[in-house]
RNA sequence: GGCCUCGUGGCGGAGUGGUGACGCAGCGGACUGCAAAUCCGCGUACCCCGGUUCAAUUCCGGGCGAGGCCUCCA
């Protein structure tokens, strides 16, 4: 099975050839925590998720090496730990675990490492003053910075010369910066805000040379693949790169994948908007985290996705389907059959997971129309495969359908009992009613030859 | 101003130099006491104008429109 992912240094999909095969490396930038996540937070871990899944499927569980950081140490906690009147560790803790929480809720397998920036920053120190020795890097009052005009290859990834910035793109208290494009490596200590010791003064990490510290004490460059968010190529990774090839000589990442944004009919969905909504509150209005999942993933990673309420039932619709034709062969015995290749190519291609989801149609309806045992059995093997690797499907129907109405579901089941009763009396006046009276409550009744289900009205 | 995406049917959304992915909605049929679910069938969609070509929605140029980045941002 050959792989092929957009590199957004070529801007061009290419076939995507790990430097060793049995040891796949893979690091997507994660979180600051300083605030809960929003929906458009989640598409990075979720895109990658399945990415990740299906490197592991092609290369082995035990050959890939997936990397997702936790930025613990940044103007913004220290910020919300002021205003607050919380410590740090508080701050970044509770966040921290709400991430895992949301995540794990979408369906989000962990990443085989977690770093924290904190955990780093003896690598951090190590790497700047690599940088300073070089003279790709100067101290001056403020902190340290990366010199932009010590690195020719600057803006290979973004497509965006020197020349051509903005002028005036100053960032607050970095005025005795050479260049207005160099960045912060290291930022000198203020009283009262988290510091360490380094040789050249004591301070705290500028944010980007945390990923890069990361990834070199992590997984070691070159990295086969770096993931994150569009937004991230400019500043962040364009500087990881600076800082990283600088420092090692060498390659940072084979290739770079961008996902693209959420938007809010159609606007871009950004908390410095106030135009979010996190899964938090999705799942407390009744929404199921895998319903979030697929509306992620229905439309390509790279395609802007916009985030609404017609777009969730329609996740809502299509899971709906598939559990559908899940619960019809809930008691088919399951068999060992593969995810078929067609649906595993989509994902290969690029992560085409629009194309996949239409394979996932294609195995749905192969179940419903198999009538003999062993077409029954092979449906439901490769149905599940498949949506196994795309992360969802995973729980038992039933529950995916009765799941809202908790306590309330022996009511009905009583209430359906009735019915089957009032149907057998050929009493349709009673048994139309009870339907009616179900239909309000939310409850669609099914009935068939071998009696009545019943499940939420989509 | 510079850089980068994108413009597909009522809606969502793939893809392709030449037989209209897929889903939702809608219509018809089968099934059903009636329904629902399911199955079968039904759609003359590719922003505009040029160019290349036997053939362009697909490639090239221009235009118009939308969005993103250039400052923290998934």
């Amino acid at each position: 099975m050959k792989i092929q992912l957009t590199n957004t240094l070529t801007r061009r999909k290419e076939p995507f050839e790990p430097a060793d095969p049995s040891r796949v490396t893979m690091y997507v930038c994660g979180p600051t925590v300083y605030n809960y996540a929003h929906i458009g937070n989640m598409r990075p871990p979720v895109v990658f998720d399945v990415l990740f899944r299906l490197l592991r499927h092609v290369y082995g569980e035990s050959a890939v090496l997936y990397a997702r950081n936790y930025t613990d140490i940044d103007d913004r906690i220290i910020k919300a730990a002021i205003e607050g009147n919380k410590p740090i560790g508080a701050i970044t803790g509770a966040f921290e675990q709400a991430y895992e929480h949301d995540t794990s809720a979408l369906g989000v397998l962990q990443p085989t490492l977690r770093p924290r920036a904190t955990e780093h920053v003896r690598g951090m120190i190590a790497l700047i003053e690599k940088l300073i020795t070089e003279g790709a890097a100067y101290k001056v009052e403020t902190g340290v910075y990366f010199s932009v005009a010590a690195d020719a290859d600057y803006g290979k990834l973004s497509g965006r010369a020197q020349e051509d910035q903005q002028a005036g793109a100053r960032v607050e208290g970095e005025d005795d910066k050479r260049h207005p494009s160099d960045f912060a490596l290291w930022k000198t200590a203020k009283p009262g805000e988290p510091q360490w010791e380094a040789s050249f003064g004591s301070g705290r990490p500028g944010w980007h040379i945390e990923c890069s510290a990361m990834i070199e004490a992590e997984l070691g460059s070159p990295i086969d693949i770096h993931g994150g968010g569009i937004d991230l190529i400019f500043p962040h990774h364009e500087n990881e790169i600076a800082q990283s090839e600088s420092a090692h000589g060498h390659e940072l990442a084979r290739v770079w994948m961008h996902n693209g944004f959420l938007t809010m009919d159609t606007t871009k969905m950004s908390k410095s908007l106030g135009n979010v909504i996190t899964p938090r509150e999705l799942l407390e209005q009744g929404w199921q985290g895998e319903t979030l999942r697929w509306g992620l993933l229905s439309a390509h990673y790279k395609a802007p996705l916009d985030w609404n309420q017609d777009m969730m039932r329609s996740a809502q619709t299509s899971l709906d389907r598939l559990y559908g034709a899940a619960l019809r062969l809930k008691d088919v015995e399951a068999v060992d059959f593969e995810a078929p290749k067609a649906f595993i190519e989509a994902l290969a291609d690029d992560l085409n997971t629009p194309l996949a989801i239409a394979e996932l149609y294609a195995l749905a309806t192969a179940a419903n129309i198999a009538k003999k045992p062993v077409e029954m059995a092979k449906a439901k093997a490769e149905l599940l495969a498949a949506a196994k690797l795309f992360g969802v499907l995973q729980s038992d129907p039933e529950h995916w359908f009765r799941a809202s109405f908790g306590e309330a579901a022996a009511e009905i089941d009583a209430l359906v009992a009735q019915r089957v009763a009032a149907r057998a009396a050929k009493d349709f006046a009673l048994s139309d009613k009870l339907r009616d009276d179900l239909a309000a409550r939310g409850v669609e009744v099914m009935d068939s030859a071998g009696g009545s289900t019943w499940r939420r009205r989509g």
